[in-house]
DNA sequence: CAAATATAATAGTAATACTTTCATAATTGA
DNA sequence: TCAATTATGAAAGTATTACTATTATATTTG
């Protein structure tokens, strides 16, 4: 797997950036550095002025790979789901009982990521910790039937796919394949964030995670 | 229902405004239009000055009622779920039956809410829009857990809670009572969301409704 | 009807979200 | 290798946002 993703370009919708902030060092800096700075004083406070004091760069410079913050968020979600859908599409490919794909695909979807080092620009466990937080934030948008015709939740929605056939393949005769596949994934990051700031209305914590909640809950919905 | 609704005064935690919106011609007039400029433009393109502007008030009028649009945003989602909690507490009150109690429950908290004319200045049909398109917004801030602590979301929990303690009547050896009861709840705002804008990852449309989707779900999750 | 209170009008500040211009540094390719 | 291209940095500028403060004028209330 490691050599495999270190092989792999994820590939992102271009109309996100101005230029591509994987062809430069700069670029690179932009993509590390913001992921610590929205992790570290949220996305409403990120500013590319401020990232520019961070990385000794000009916030000018940084306008020239992203058109504007909003933009930023949607490529790291991108990033985010495009590196969910390898670990996905990877951790299937050696089951062949569709009951068995479909708990590795949740437990792929719902559990903390804890950081690897596969990457080196990119700390998946902090960018983890802000998909929870801000990820919701880039289609809350008015703008958001626009983006979606132009694709930038496109990979998202492919997760969300991957995830419904499976599903369909455990059970055809059930009726909400699609919605119980963007319940989980959405709903896992829900829960994480409730474990996280909500405690009290939800059952997770440090020893129960949403990724039993949601095993208990497919064997409930889709077991014969 | 009128009746008793045209009554009773919606509490609202004292933190979220300067001056009681309900106290004043102006302040009333501040919560309804705003509803309806939060749902024209967005809540993110949403400022005071334009608000002042539609309702022929000055800026710094409106910052006499809230400090700033985010604790109006809270304050409006407090009215929401505190009228929400009122019907589901009405609706429940005739019903005996646990099960009966969870069905009526789910469907007030998962329908799209029709206008109802019971309340002079608060169109509730937009307000429900609002709150599915902003609601998640109220707490993913950095500021979340001091502002949990000051009560903001107070009333949003109490509806959880009462979901749940249904749940536990209905099933009370189901282990994840808390997190089935926030997911449906979130996730319903979600399915409608997809519904409006993302329709080829949910099976909610014009003629199968998120209601649909719980039902079923919760049947399959607690009928022993 | 006077005193208190609410609202309006205006101006001002600091920060945000950019854009523009120009200088300089780094890279590339003939 | 050196000229041309491209990338980055520095600085300044604009419009908008998110407020605060001051003063004047309505409106309400006791």
């Amino acid at each position: 797997m490691d050599q495999i993703l270190s092989n792999i370009k994820i590939q992102i919708n271009e109309k996100l950036y101005v230029k591509d902030p994987e062809t430069s060092p700069l670029g690179k800096k932009i993509i590390e550095e913001s992921i610590l700075l929205i992790d570290s004083i949220g996305f409403d406070n990120f500013t590319f002025k401020k990232l520019g004091e961070k990385i000794g760069s000009n916030e000018s410079s940084i306008y020239r790979y992203f058109e504007n913050k909003h933009k930023l968020l949607v490529y790291l979600s991108s990033w985010y789901w495009s590196w969910m859908e390898y670990r996905l599409v990877f951790s299937i490919s050696n089951h062949s009982d569709s009951w068995e794909k479909l708990k590795k695909a949740i437990a792929i979807v719902t559990e903390k990521v804890e950081d690897d080092q596969k990457t080196l620009h990119i700390n998946e466990s902090i960018l983890n910790k802000i998909i929870i937080a801000e990820f919701t934030k880039t289609f809350h948008t008015k703008e958001v039937d626009q983006e979606n015709k132009e694709g930038f939740y496109f990979i998202y929605i492919r997760v969300i796919n991957r995830l419904t056939t499976i599903i369909k393949e455990v059970n055809p005769e059930y009726l909400y394949a699609k919605s119980l596949a963007s319940s989980i994934v959405e709903g896992a990051m829900h829960q994480h964030f409730l474990t996280d700031h909500m405690q009290s209305i939800t059952d997770c914590n440090q020893t129960i995670n949403p990724t039993n909640f949601y095993f208990d809950l497919i064997e409930k919905i889709l077991k014969k």
